[in-house]
DNA sequence: CTGTTAGCGCGTTCAT
DNA sequence: ATGAACGCGCTAACAG
């Protein structure tokens, strides 16, 4: 293992020369210049990011946390993200939460112990002020998930409007009973899908029924779950809107392989626009989410933080969201509403 | 900030005793030990990572190649490395190569410039020859993708085998037309896939087709191409090999929309196992890959050469496929062949 | 334009 | 059982 004092020997310089060549610092002669790189060549030198981490209190490595990778919304997140992050010179750390607050804290102390330069959220198992002790080590920038409360930069979509959309697109194709799936109560995206479904109902004089809510659908299997729940009311919903495309995926894989036609039975709604909704027969009329830019913009943000070290700057970065109707709400039989 | 000298100060004690502490060492009486955990404590001290990290020449984060995150394969095996990973007290960096040489080249200095402890790769993108030098810096570990050449540590899956077993399905519901798909020429777990796909048709009798080979298969849309390629050829086959769920459901996919039913004008067999293939209808036959255990063996591997610095030792694991057999090849007019 | 020197924060001989 | 002192490899004053 070569080092800058190796290079120094061989050139007859001195380590900052080198070192000035390393970081392309103005002031060295051409002549010189040319003499180290040569050296380092030979040597096969490069620098050792540890020691330049705790010289520059920098580590060049950010964290992103998400509940599980194998949703395909996070694994979106993630290779956006990563690319975002290597053009700005940084390495991403996975932290999969799995919903552990325990294992959020944990990796929380990433930040305390300088292993990253900044930690962005994408999911939030904690309350706020169980993080916020955190901020004085580092930035945080919250990316999808968010919390009013707190101080810190967050990018974020319009779910209130996403929610809004999807049931009014179902309420336009002449549904009343409408079901309402989500996954999970502590999530303020969730809850925002919610208030946006509750304002679209209102709209046409409907009211919020309790016994059509399922808010811990995650996966596959809990679409099917949900679906024979569903099945299983005194008075069944003919529509249903879900929090994500994997859930409606299972829906409509139960709905048919219990006889039942999709849309004409039942129509869904998911959320995400990922892959599987292009392939599942129906195909799915989903609510696409603008996932590169998010991350894109979370990345900056963080960046640009971790240069200016303000931290608890509140500053709101909102994208917005879109329908794209699919089969499974609108059949032959029934009147369109957008293209 | 809190440093170990601040801790060291406030208890009085010098800053080797805090250092024993930290490390668990023996030889520190009971009393002081608590007094510097108590010290610790309000301080809020934590160990700088960057300077231990340069200290002990270890920075306990792993980085794992792979070629885009977004396939579901990959995602999963992302997952079961991280928590494997963090068992082990390390973090994960992640890499996207996107199937670029260059780039698998320049992520490959994180280890050269002792920013990870060591290397997983699940994909490769260049020659064995050109990635060998950087054994000299630290561990590489093959998972998943292999080389014959490489003399490192390697954790696969009998490739051959799952080719076999797919193709040897597919011609026990009496198909002598089998068409063939994979993910990239470079690929040695294609490579070996085709050797069993060509040694079942051996055992038919019968000989592989160039023209009924896809070797460029990636995404969903590759097996739409792919189906309407198929469809043009003047002696079409009546069964199709693919390297991916992904590649065949979008074939299946192109297929219903064409108008052909699956499996009676077409049967399809997958690989990986994904989620999609329980959605999809019919339902696809595919092979299961065990890939928390290969990912979990790879990640104990990697650890256990990091601590014996013994890199370059060609030991290979190996663990078995299975079929999994579902719609997209048996229909009720079709005679079967596996529970 | 170049070199000398002093740490960044920690772990570890080697004494005592 | 405890401490003094050195150095991991690098960069940034400060001199010159």
């Amino acid at each position: 293992m070569a080092t800058i004092e190796d290079v120094a020997k061989l050139t007859g310089l001195s380590r900052t020369t080198i070192s000035r060549v390393i970081n392309n610092h103005p002031y060295v002669s051409e002549e010189k210049r040319k003499l180290v790189l040569e050296a380092m060549e030979k040597l096969g030198y490069v620098p050792n990011s540890s020691a330049r981490s705790l010289r520059n209190q920098k580590t060049s490595i950010l964290a992103l946390f998400i509940p599980r990778i194998t949703n395909p919304f996070f694994s979106e997140l993630v290779e956006a993200t990563e690319i975002a992050a290597a053009e700005h010179g940084y390495q991403l750390i996975i932290c999969q939460t799995r919903y552990s607050p325990e294992k959020e804290l944990n990796y929380m102390n990433l930040l305390k112990t300088k292993q990253v330069d900044g930690v962005i959220l994408a999911s939030i198992q904690n309350e706020w002020k169980q993080l916020k002790p955190f901020l004085q080590y580092g930035p945080i920038v919250l990316c999808n998930e968010f919390d009013d409360c707190a101080n810190v930069p967050t990018v974020r979509l319009d779910q209130v409007y996403g929610g809004y959309i999807a049931t009014k697109h179902l309420l336009e194709q002449g549904h009343t009973k409408i079901a309402y799936c989500s996954g999970g109560y502590r999530s303020n995206v969730a809850k925002s899908r919610e208030i946006g479904f509750k304002k679209a109902l209102a709209e046409y004089k409907l009211t919020f029924d309790e016994r059509y809510a399922f808010r811990d659908a995650f996966h596959i299997a809990d679409g099917k779950r949900v679906f024979r729940q569903m099945m299983a009311l005194s008075n069944r919903p003919t529509a249903v809107f879900t929090g994500s495309d994997e859930v409606a995926a299972g829906i409509i894989s139960e709905a048919l392989a219990c006889g039942y036609r999709i849309p004409k039975d039942l129509a869904v709604v998911g959320f995400d626009n990922q892959a599987i909704t292009e392939l599942t027969n129906p195909t799915i009329t989903t609510v696409h989410q603008p996932v590169k830019q998010m991350a894109q913009k979370a990345v900056d943000i963080i960046v640009e933080k971790i240069q200016t070290k303000k931290y608890d700057t509140q500053e709101i970065y909102e994208f917005p969201l879109q329908l794209v109707v699919r089969a499974s709400t609108v059949g032959s039989e029934l009147h369109q509403s957008e293209a």
